[in-house]
DNA sequence: ACTTTTTGACCGGAA
DNA sequence: CTTCCGGTCAAAAAG
């Protein structure tokens, strides 16, 4: 896989200047709990990076104050995108949240009940706030999603782009076996195990 | 030992 | 053709 030489060198590397800050303790318990947290986070933390911590979910996918505009493609996007590239609001976030909770999920299934990997994070030019991009995290799902989020944890924006193949990682599929057991187990178990999900129609 | 996040660079498309 | 910008990649670090 290296059809070229590339720039294989010099890869400065991912240095971690904000090292373990930012346990926010209270503030993933409020999220758990209700799924709306109260963000009072003192002044120092605009400066701080939420960081990699294995939450429940990021700030990022916090349901707040959602000022989630809709795709501005929206309003031209008729039937003929809705079947594959699919742009969802936060709306659909909002509601994904209380079943969420009616489901008892957690640990890094987000707001919508799937489980999303981040992979990038850019400061576009339109959008005053950092965008996250994030990928579904199963195997050949090709969902992806981008997250706005303000300086203070807020989601400005939320765009879905596709639709998963897979149903929700629900409670009844054996988490994980982590290298040594076939992927298909994992897929099975989702297409096999719920029944909590809508028909795509 | 593994998974996920972080982060700058790279790539490709659009203007 | 050149430049700009958004999206993706991949290594290292951290939990």
């Amino acid at each position: 896989m290296q059809p070229h030489e590339k720039v294989a060198v010099l890869k400065p590397v991912a240095s971690r200047p904000f090292s373990s800050f930012w346990p926010f303790p209270k503030f993933l318990h409020d999220f758990n709990a209700t799924c709306s947290p109260t963000i009072t986070f003192p002044q120092e933390t605009e400066l701080i990076r939420p960081k990699a911590t294995r939450l429940a979910s990021l700030p990022g996918d916090l349901p707040t104050q959602i000022a989630a505009t809709t795709d501005a493609g929206s309003d031209t996007m008729s039937e003929e995108v809705e079947g594959y590239a699919k742009h969802h609001t936060y709306r659909d976030h909002a509601t994904a949240c209380q079943a969420a909770r009616r489901n008892g999920e957690r640990s890094r299934l987000s707001l919508d009940g799937y489980s999303w990997r981040k992979y990038g994070q850019k400061k576009v030019k339109g959008s005053e706030f950092p965008r996250s991009y994030y990928k579904c995290t199963h195997p050949s799902c090709p969902v992806k999603r981008k997250v706005e989020t303000t300086p203070d944890g807020q989601v400005a924006e939320i765009v879905y782009s596709g639709e998963h193949n897979h149903l929700k990682p629900g409670k009844p599929c054996p988490p994980r076996k982590p290298l040594l057991s076939t992927s298909t187990d994992a897929v099975m178990c989702d297409t096999h195990g719920i029944d909590d999900m809508t028909p795509p129609e």
